[in-house]
DNA sequence: TCGTAAAGTGCAGTAACTGCAAAACATGGC
DNA sequence: GCCATGTTTTGCAGTTACTGCACTTTACGA
């Protein structure tokens, strides 16, 4: 039973497989659009035959979109539990480092932005998957505003400390759920431009304003919240 | 060319059958569950080929969920549009009454919700479907708070109305996918208890508050809904 | 009652996906 | 270097959703 063998060859093979799989799926489909291309083109571009696509990927959603499903990261997690500032602000931001996740791909990624524009059912995909986690992240909100409301645990007076606590669990589910919105929102206005991803240099429209960066883009979809919020 | 011709056997027949099948797939989903259906067996309980099945629905998903794509009540926009009470709470009773349609059946309704609640995945094509209309209701939502704001559309004094008007438009379509958010959150409440679909008498538990109503729960939700946003 | 257009159907084909069992391969012990 | 062993890859056959086409049946209006 080795437990740690060479920490490398058959790991490392199939991860840089999976990642050839993906650029080619994401090339092709980028190329073609998402229904013009089968598994067997996918397949034959990679090397591989459909059976081992299939062993490596559930669907041909998952090869396009990525394998790596979107996840809370421990420390971030801690650091958003304890934290006291602005709540909407670091829970967006929580869950768009959750979304654009490890891969150091650049490249990968931001075709994968772009696929995700063109084609609206891969972006519904990508966010059912982030729906996936919305239990966890609702588990750390209500973490956070039971903290925030300094109420350890199940100490209080009367006879309902259940009824309350409850009601912050529905709190902090509500508000994920709403956040998942605003991420929704974040995604579209966060798509390269058309125009971006074609010219580098400036076309005929006046601004050096490349493409939104996503702090920028962040940051906007925040005061726009805000000022939502505080208008009815 | 004859307009308006009897209004009845061709196209009733037509809705008739429609019913009958996705009465059908409901029954059989609720009972052998989503993926252990075939379209030849609901083909099979209503007494059509496979052939004519798709030609009443797109997939087997649409005869599931509903044929009927959910829409905005010309009347109920208008008095949207026109309202000065309550955003949050009318935006989201708007969107509700879109997604629980025209349809009259009501075993039907309440069978196709156990079946949401008991797969994830359909309601997942439900919602995905409410996204379809989201630029239709952003659009109702920009109308009203552009009235709200006391602005005619172009007119203002300096040189970036343009600008201040795609702010507008910007917080309409936020507040839209939020507001999308949190009716996945009513909407998850909103499903039958487990309990109550199996007993409508007292099985043990002591309340005999058999299913939260929609006004019910839709009045929680908003009330929970004012406080979150009030906490930060 | 008949002609026409619409609705229903059979058939053949494509594409995603699965289970199974054989083949190819990598790895560690000798 | 070579063999035993477990893992990966693959081929193959089958299922299911779905589509286009051509043909039959049906409903409707004249």
């Amino acid at each position: 039973m080795p437990e740690t063998t060479t920490p490398t060859t058959r790991e490392s093979k199939h991860q840089a497989t999976a990642l050839r799989v993906e650029r080619n799926a994401v090339r092709l489909v980028l190329r073609h659009g998402f229904d013009n291309v089968t598994v067997d083109m996918i397949c034959e571009a990679s090397e591989i035959s459909q059976r081992t696509f299939f062993n490596y990927f559930k669907t041909k959603d998952a090869a396009v979109i990525g394998a790596d499903v979107p996840h809370v990261d421990e420390a971030k997690a801690r650091e958003f539990i304890s934290s006291d500032s602005d709540l909407l602000a670091e829970l967006l931001t929580l869950m768009m480092t959750m979304a654009a996740n490890l891969n150091f791909d650049e490249k990968l990624m931001t075709d994968r932005i772009i696929v995700f524009g063109q084609n609206p059912d891969l972006m519904h995909k990508q966010m059912e998957r982030m729906t996936r986690v919305t239990a966890e992240v609702t588990e750390l909100v209500y973490l956070r505003i039971r903290r925030a409301a300094g109420q350890p645990p199940v100490e209080q007076a009367g006879v309902e400390p259940a009824v309350l606590e409850q009601d912050l669990r529905d709190q902090a589910e509500l508000l994920t759920n709403a956040i998942m919105g605003v991420l929704r929102f974040v995604a579209t206005r966060w798509i390269p431009t058309p125009d971006s991803a074609a010219m580098p240099g400036a076309s005929g429209s006046s601004e050096g304003q490349v493409a939104p960066s996503r702090e920028q883009v962040l940051e906007h979809a925040l005061s726009l919240l805000r000022r939502t919020l505080r208008t009815p």
